[in-house]
DNA sequence: ATATACTCCACAAAATTAGTAGACAATATA
DNA sequence: TATATTGTCTACTAATTTTGTGGAGTATAT
């Protein structure tokens, strides 16, 4: 049960953007150098969160990413889905027709009522919340 | 952020178990067929389930394996361990020397948190409840 | 004795994850 | 308009993990 290095780089790049927002787009590279994250698969992980809407870039000199909403709008379940597909914990809970006997399962059961929990926790923690600790940390 | 499938062949041996409780050790073989499992792998999860000391087997003719404790003892977040490792969506919530940057990394403060959350929820969830939940289901 | 079922090591196929290479496209600035 | 800077994209490879198989052996109730 763990979560592959797009959600952790992911992350890791978020927070990124939204510590130096306000101050322009931030280069990839900038990014990738700060986290010590190989440019080119971050950008793999970016191309994923760009596609969802959740970040937009500027092409050119004085280009780079920013975050398209607000810190606080963004929950950990958005990003976690975005990089790692669904919270659910086994195919059948998001996808019926994957087992023949998801109809009759009790065991499916369990998987849906946990990832819907899951779900919820991760959906009480944002982007802003994060970055807030992060400041009252380093006071 | 999939289980592997020795999480769910495990969860569904064990319910199968709790099923028959009362009525002597049950063989792997008639688990294997009702389920649908390939015999050789799900002994090989079944192994990790003995190891923990959730389950125990007797040997030889009216043989197999029976569930340790009460079901209403053993929780998700047991059974999710056992197989799947603890309940760290990455390395270093369980073991911070994994990153040189663990002590002031604002990214590893929400995967604690997230991860404490999830097994909470796992520990609430027992196998004593999913058995009872088929019963009322079926009736 | 022997049938039954568990034990255990070693190996292999399949799938997923992680990471790299290099050519190309857009654009702010001079 | 030239050019430096940066993002875009396809294709490929390497590493790791997951999933599963084969087969020889061991314990024991009947």
């Amino acid at each position: 049960m763990k979560l592959s290095t797009r959600s952790r780089y992911g992350l890791r790049f978020l927070i990124d953007l939204a510590t130096h927002a306000g101050e322009g787009p931030v280069f990839l590279k900038d990014i990738a150098r700060r986290q010590d994250l190989s440019e080119k698969y971050l950008w793999n992980v970016v191309l994923s969160l760009k596609s969802a809407g959740m970040v937009n870039s500027v092409r050119g000199p004085r280009g780079g990413y920013y975050l398209v909403g607000s810190p606080a709008d963004i929950t950990m379940n958005d990003i976690v889905s975005i990089l790692e597909g669904p919270i659910s914990l086994v195919d059948c809970v998001e996808n019926r027709s994957s087992c023949n006997k998801a109809d009759t399962c009790a065991a499916r059961d369990v998987w849906v009522e946990a990832a819907g929990k899951i779900k919820n926790v991760l959906e009480g923690i944002t982007l802003g919340t994060i970055v807030e600790r992060m400041a009252s940390k380093q006071s």
